[in-house]
DNA sequence: CACAAGCAGATTGTCGACAATCTAACAAGA
DNA sequence: TCTTGTTAGATTGTCGACAATCTGCTTGTG
C-alpha cells in the first residue's frame, strides 16, 4: 500500500479563522503597536459575534503580540528597543542550540527543504514582495528549528518568530526602502549544508547581528517619537484609530 | 513624599479565576494527562457560564497544558518521555544563557531573594508538602531567569516551569514515596552567590540531570502503561445534585 | 454474523442580549 | 483655579439559548 500523508483537515471554526486574520494583520503592521481593537467594530466588519472574536483575541494574548486590560481593552503589544534585544538575544541561544540538534539530523529531505525554502525567499526579493520576503526568510531560518527534533523548542520558536516577524515589518513599513540583496542567505545556507557545524553557528550569530542593527535603529527611533505618550509606562492609554 | 509600589489590582474576571484554577488542577496532576474537559460539568461545578470558561480554556491551550480538538473536546495535554526530554534539554540552555546575562546584575536584593526562595523549599520539604515544595523549587530555579533582565526569556521560561511542574507533580503522585532531601538544591545555591560562573553553569547542567533521570524513569512506564487505553479517562462521575 | 444507513443523545461552536465597569464631560463647592 | 461628586455614553465581561457537529446505538439487509 502507498504511504500517503494528508495533510490535516482546515480548522473548520470562526475562531481559527479570526485567529489567522488578527495574526496576519498584526504581523504585516496593519494593526500598529499600541493600539485598542475594538471587539464590536471587528466583529461586525468580520460579520461573526463577539464571542469567537474574543476567544480568538485570548489565543493571541497568549501568544504574546496582543496585551488584555480587564474592562479597559485588548491591545496590540508595544515594541521597545529593549523588546528586539532580548527577543534576538534569546534567538541566538536558540539558534546554536537547534544546529546541534539538527546536524545529525541532516539528510537528503533537508538539504532538499533548505534550498526550497530559500528559493522561495529569492522569489520574494525578485518579486519586491516585502511582507512575503520577510515570511519565507523566517521560514527559512526555522528550518533548523523545525529539524531538530524538539516539540518544545520548535513551539518556542515559533513564538519568538511571531514577533521578529512583527518587528521586521514595522521596520520595513516605517523605512519604505528597498529590501535587503538577494543572497543575503547564501552563506547561511551554504554552512548548514556543509560539515563545519561551529561555523554555521558562529554565522547564524554574526548573520542575525547584521539585521538586527538595522532594527535596534528602528525601535530607538520610535521611542524617541513616542516620549511624548505611550512608553514604558504600562499605565499609558494608546488611543484607538 | 513617600515612594509606595502598590502592587497591581487582582484580576477581578471571572475568566482570571477560572484560568488560575484550572491551571492548579492541571499542574498539581488533579487533571490526569488526555483526560476531557467537559465545559457543561465544569462551568456547573464553577457556577459560570461557558464563555469565560471557555475563554480561560483558550488562554491554557495557547499556553501549552491543554490541547483542543474542534467540535470534539479540549483536553491536558499527554505526556511522553520525549516531551520530558525534549523540556529539560531546553532547559538546560535557557539556564546556561540566563546564569550569563544575571550574573553581572547580582546585588544584595538577588542574595536576599535566593536565599528567601530556598527557605521557602526547605520549609515546604519540612512539612512534606510535596506539591508546595515542587512550586517553591520551581520558583527557586526560576529566580535567574527573572533576574537575567530579559522579557522574553523570562516567558519562554515560564511557560516552561508550567510544563514541568506538571511531569514533577505527575511523578511525585505516581510514585508515592517521600520527596528529595532537604539541601537538594543547597550546591545550586551556593554556586549562584559565588564567584564562578561557568561553574554554577556546570552545576545547573548536571543538577537537573539528577531529577531529570527519575522523570525520564516515570514517563517510560507511563507510555508501557497507556499503550493499551490511552487518552480520556471516562470515569462516569456520580452525579451529585 | 458483517456492515452500511440512519436516528438520538450529548457536546462543542456561535449568537444576541444584559450586567458590570471604565472614561470623559460637566457641575458644585472650597 | 483646583478638586470632588455626578451623570451619560461607550466598551468589556457574562449569561442563557440556539445551531452545528460528533459519537454511539439501533435497524435493516445481505
Amino acid at each position: 500500500m502507498a504511504k500517503l500523508d494528508f495533510s490535516p483537515i482546515a480548522d473548520t471554526t470562526r475562531r481559527a479563522e479570526i485567529v489567522a486574520l488578527l495574526r496576519r494583520a498584526i504581523l504585516t503592521g496593519q494593526l500598529e503597536p499600541g493600539q485598542k481593537l475594538n471587539e464590536l467594530r471587528i466583529s461586525e466588519q468580520m460579520r461573526v459575534s463577539r464571542a469567537p472574536l474574543r476567544e480568538a483575541m485570548r489565543e493571541l494574548v497568549q501568544e504574546g503580540i496582543l496585551t488584555s486590560i480587564p474592562y479597559a481593552g485588548t491591545f496590540v503589544i508595544d515594541v521597545t528597543a529593549k523588546d528586539i534585544d532580548d527577543a534576538y538575544s534569546l534567538n541566538k541561544v536558540l539558534d546554536e542550540f537547534a544546529i546541534e540538534r539538527t546536524w545529525p539530523l541532516r539528510d537528503q529531505r533537508f538539504f532538499d527543504e533548505i534550498d526550497r525554502r530559500h528559493a522561495a525567499v529569492k522569489q520574494a526579493t525578485r518579486e519586491l514582495d516585502t511582507t512575503r520576503q520577510i515570511e519565507t526568510a523566517l521560514q527559512l531560518h526555522g528550518l533548523i528549528h523545525e529539524w531538530a527534533d524538539n516539540s518544545v523548542l520548535l513551539e518556542t520558536w515559533q513564538r519568538l518568530a511571531s514577533r521578529l516577524q512583527m518587528y521586521f515589518a514595522l521596520h520595513q513599513r516605517a523605512r519604505n526602502e528597498p529590501v535587503p540583496a538577494e543572497d543575503a542567505h547564501e552563506t547561511y545556507v551554504q554552512l548548514l549544508q556543509g560539515s563545519d557545524m561551529r561555523a554555521a553557528q558562529r554565522h547564524a550569530k554574526e548573520h542575525i547581528d547584521l539585521d538586527f542593527e538595522e532594527l535596534l535603529a528602528y525601535a530607538r527611533g520610535l521611542e524617541e517619537r513616542g516620549s511624548k505618550g505611550a512608553g514604558a509606562d504600562r499605565s499609558g492609554r494608546p488611543e484607538g484609530g
